[in-house]
DNA sequence: CGCAAAAAGTTAAACGTTTCACTAGGACAC
DNA sequence: GTGTCCTAGTGAAACGTTTAACTTTTTGCG
């Protein structure tokens, strides 16, 4: 009944596995709807509408209504959503699609948080982690499409997002993206990196500094780069400072070695910079090593401000001024516009910025020669 | 037909939200079975047959099961699993359920792990994540115990295991625990914490430390910090040290705090001590820091080993000796498990203990007066 | 008393699949 | 010509729900 397996788990077995105590597996099955029905003298349907309590149910008296719950309580009656999505059409699961290169980041937390959105919600989330665009393919053209509640999609490649989730929302799957530069026509849900880095900038500037570096991707710089970019540009406008491209350092590795090899190149450049905020913490992190390293002490020679709100900032000395998503908004926001996009027909695309909280710790500090 | 849903989205709305490309859906449905069979020209079953390769497919000319699969293409049929799970009596959907107040930690690592070893598997992975006890209770007794394929566990309260995990064992359902202390009869799939002590250990004592501490959990310690400590305990015994109580310090804090304020105790009870090994990485970096305000620089002066293998360790200066955790094999593990025991009738616990890495880095050095 | 309308349920079809049991038609042997 | 076996399928029940449409009984009212 079951199909075949070929198991192939290489590890030690512990020493105190199998007390010999087997759970034997009882053979009863589940109660149904039927066998309450019987139990409690009524139809089938009867016993259907007591248990979802629907507007029918007001049609049954008082007494069935208990008679019906006694005998589902003794049989410890359970529904079967299988059953219930079937007749329906519609299930309550939301498939959260994660198809990404680097898993250590707060994609994680984001999904923990969308768990438990989506069972406040009365959803069930279910995780697709898929190791490249191939596999997420594969996913979506065999699994997907049917009777899901929603998907939301964390994809780093706009092309892949672009050919897939369009049609998914023409065939009625309520999709919700949550990464910026969406495809059009579909929903997305996105920390608002552009006010952030807006803030965190006029963080520096209200602090005394007049020269303040960025430290970014790589050259070929993704949408959510050019947010971040763009808000600093912003800041900068606002105070009257000029916006000088040689402050702007693309670093080729991403994390903490991207900080270390970006802060020499960054003050050769202009001796006078005097602060840099970064595109995500590991390089915050990287740039204040390296700047201690040339004998600059932050804060009180250098500040930084980090974006992201890792573990490793917090504890990091100094610790670190940095911005915190609020994954729990995201998640009640993506949740939401699932729940939405299930109710209309031709529903809207809706873009919503999620505020990313400005954390100040020990790595800003005044000018230092102000 | 949907149920009715009250939205609560605070939050700003992107200026280019909305670009009027509205997604309108289509109404058609999916292609069923049966269209399939009408396309071809067969019967229902025929197309059953035909598209799932089985053994009565034999049994069809390889003409008409031409005709089926282009009938099938035409129609960009795709079996619906809803269908198939309600004849079938089983799904190929395995929860993981997580009740626990810190996901901060390597949870969510193992929940990504797992995802990705089910999908191997041809399972799909849905978390749970529950807040606490009552949550989880709530979850277990209404959604669960229907047709799933199998339940990952990884609950704190021993208590709440012992009452729940038993009874779905008993009535079929495959359940695999992943943290130690398990009900009898329970498979689990855990880190070895007691050979990677043991190992820690070593190496200090290897490295010319004649004088260990331990810093550990609050009083009433789990099972993971037992296994932990039997491990020290083990390595001392073995280079014939003896085991002093005064040795091992309790911290209420769990974190970073905890390590702070875990070095002075330890110090002041133990002048000679010149290493210790922490039951994680969070604490191990308190203590580098506190010893490092107490002018004891590591690793030339004072060892520390922490467990867990996060980022913050990592990036840390002194960057921090601990353990990995394969989470890998742990995924893989326990999804094999559960599928072990979806085949047999009675299935006998196991217990399967994953081994942990060292990973040498810079907070261990050999002993200071040696 | 007679009729309408409300109250309290019941019947049966439907959702999409799987699979056991059956059959129509032909080939082959005797 | 009859019986047996094989090939290539078909028919129909079953899985557990939901729900539109119907029925039966009771009550209200003139």
């Amino acid at each position: 009944m079951l199909p075949a397996v070929t198991l192939d788990i290489h590890s030690t077995c512990g020493k105190d596995a199998g007390r010999f105590f087997t759970v034997t597996r009882s053979t009863k099955p589940r109660a149904t709807l039927k066998d309450v029905a019987h139990e409690a003298n009524v139809s089938l349907s009867t016993v259907s509408y007591v248990l979802n309590d629907n507007e029918h149910a007001q049609r049954i008296s008082h007494t069935t209504k208990q008679r019906v719950r006694d005998a589902a309580d003794r049989l410890a009656y359970k529904s079967n959503p299988i059953g219930r999505a079937l007749q329906r059409g519609y299930t309550n699961q939301v498939i959260l699609l994660i198809v990404t290169w680097d898993l250590a980041t707060s994609h994680s937390a984001t999904a923990m948080a969308i768990s438990r959105a989506a069972i406040a919600q009365g959803f069930e989330l279910t995780v697709h982690v898929a190791d490249n665009d191939a596999e997420a393919e594969a996913f979506l053209k065999r699994h997907l499409l049917h009777n899901v509640g929603g998907l939301l999609v964390l994809w780093d490649s706009p092309a892949m997002r672009e050919s897939y989730l369009v049609q998914l929302a023409a065939e009625g799957v309520p999709v919700v993206d949550l990464l910026p530069d969406s495809p059009a026509g579909i929903s997305t849900v996105t920390p608002d990196r552009e006010s952030a880095f807006l803030e965190g900038t006029r963080h520096l500037i209200k602090l005394g500094h007049g020269c303040i570096g960025l430290i970014s991707d790589t050259l070929t710089r993704p949408k959510t780069t050019l947010c971040k970019l763009a808000g600093y540009r912003r800041a900068l406008q606002e105070a009257g400072l000029n916006y000088v491209e040689s402050l702007v350092v693309d670093v080729t590795e991403f994390g903490f070695e991207g900080g270390v090899s970006g802060f020499p190149r960054l003050v050769q450049r202009n001796p006078k910079v005097t602060a840099a905020i970064c595109i995500n913490d590991a390089i915050a992190l990287g740039l204040i090593a390296a700047a201690g390293d040339a004998g600059r002490r932050c804060p009180d020679d250098f500040s930084v401000v980090g974006f992201g709100d890792s573990t490793m900032g917090k504890y990091w000395r100094p610790a670190l001024t940095t911005f915190g998503l609020l994954a729990d908004r995201v998640a009640k926001a993506s949740v939401g516009l699932v729940l939405q996009q299930r109710q209309e027909t031709s529903p809207e695309p809706k873009t919503i910025l999620i505020p990313e909280e400005l954390i100040i710790r020990q790595s800003t500090g005044p000018a230092p020669n102000s």
